[in-house]
DNA sequence: GGCAAGCCATGACAGATGTCATGGCCACGT
DNA sequence: ACGTGGCCATGACATCTGTCATGGCTTGCC
């Protein structure tokens, strides 16, 4: 009998993600929690062989939380379900210890598959994903390039990103000059969007 | 016995639902789609009671799906599950027809009353948002200004908005500033998530 | 008809944005 | 030690954006 903990922001999900999964004679969800904070503690109390991860989350994203999981609990695997297939996700995920990787696109006779498979040991990973994300890449940002347009990316002015990066607005200017460049974007606005879509922020 | 019609674009929370609401013993999953223009087909041939349909799906949206149901089906109660409890999407749902909105943020134990609910002719309406709803208010754009600064969105430039739109640059701008105005923003980029978040795009 | 209100459309102008050239600093390979 | 390349930081300049004043058009109301 696999333990399963169920964490996902969507109280409807992951109810209904409970129901579905304790459908399976061989899986047990022992635990479900709505935040990425409470995920540790509710695996460690429970005794969970497998986490299924949505990466939204507050408190603390799935991808954080599945590598606080890797570090002080590594008996239990980490399988992170999200909503994008952004391919910056799923590489961070994985650097992050995850040992699968699952959309919500797939059918869902396959979530089963994949969580048997990580409680294996293996990986369970998409392949359109792991393709997309081979082409992709990593990010081209930098450190500053990515912070800076991810303060951009509220919509705020250049003065008050500025402030909030204690830089001065030349330098801030510069940054976003750089991420538009390095990803291809002509304003400031698309690059934030192309940035999101790579899970690149 | 209820028969329900589930339409959502990502398959494993539609499977996932599916399983959650057969474990009701008056209730019963006769057909499941993946896009919004699947909805009626399906729902006539199936001879569902109530539709679940998700807000965000390609090929046509739930609440456009919801007003192809009450028009063309009115036996077929429609209830509206969404992601983002955006105060807008709830008003267009109720006016195109819809029975009830509910937010994938409610408790599982809660589906299968509104579902219930919405089959005996009642509505089912989550309060927090209906709240929302009334303190935002309908969407202060005029058709023009809604129309160019979701053109705006993808981040383009205003020339090539312009040229889309089939206007003069200097119209477009004016459209956006007097949205910036509306929203109360104080750049473009801002207009467009305070819009967004709304549900006025 | 006369009039006000609202939406559509445009151009001029001030201010914000994006680009570029420049320079300091650090790590790395030779 | 020296040069190379990468990241960080800044200011000057051309371009684009947002604001404002203006006018035509339709709609609804005395």
């Amino acid at each position: 009998m696999i333990r399963l903990l169920l964490a996902d922001d969507q109280a409807l999900v992951r109810g209904a993600l409970a129901a579905l999964l304790d459908l399976e004679s061989d899986l047990e969800v022992v635990a479900q929690v709505g935040r990425g904070d409470e995920v540790l503690d509710a695996a460690r109390s429970s005794g969970a062989d497998v986490a299924l991860l949505d990466v939204e989350m507050p408190g603390l994203d799935g991808i954080a939380a599945a590598a606080a999981l890797h570090r002080e609990l590594p008996a239990c695997r980490a399988l992170v379900v999200t909503t994008f297939g952004r391919p910056g996700y799923l590489r961070r995920a994985l650097d992050a210890g995850a040992s699968g990787f699952v959309v919500k696109d797939t059918p869902a006779e396959q979530l089963a598959d994949a969580v048997r498979r990580v409680h294996a040991g293996l990986r369970a990973v998409d392949p359109d994903l792991a393709i997309a994300s081979l082409a992709v890449g990593a990010s081209p940002l930098t450190e500053r390039e990515r912070h800076v347009l991810a303060l951009a990316a509220g919509g705020g002015t250049v003065a008050q990103v500025a402030a909030e990066a204690f830089l001065s607005e030349g330098t801030v200017r510069n940054y976003l000059s750089a991420a538009i460049g390095k990803t291809g974007a002509r304003t400031r606005a698309e690059a934030v969007r192309i940035a999101q879509e790579n899970g690149w922020l």
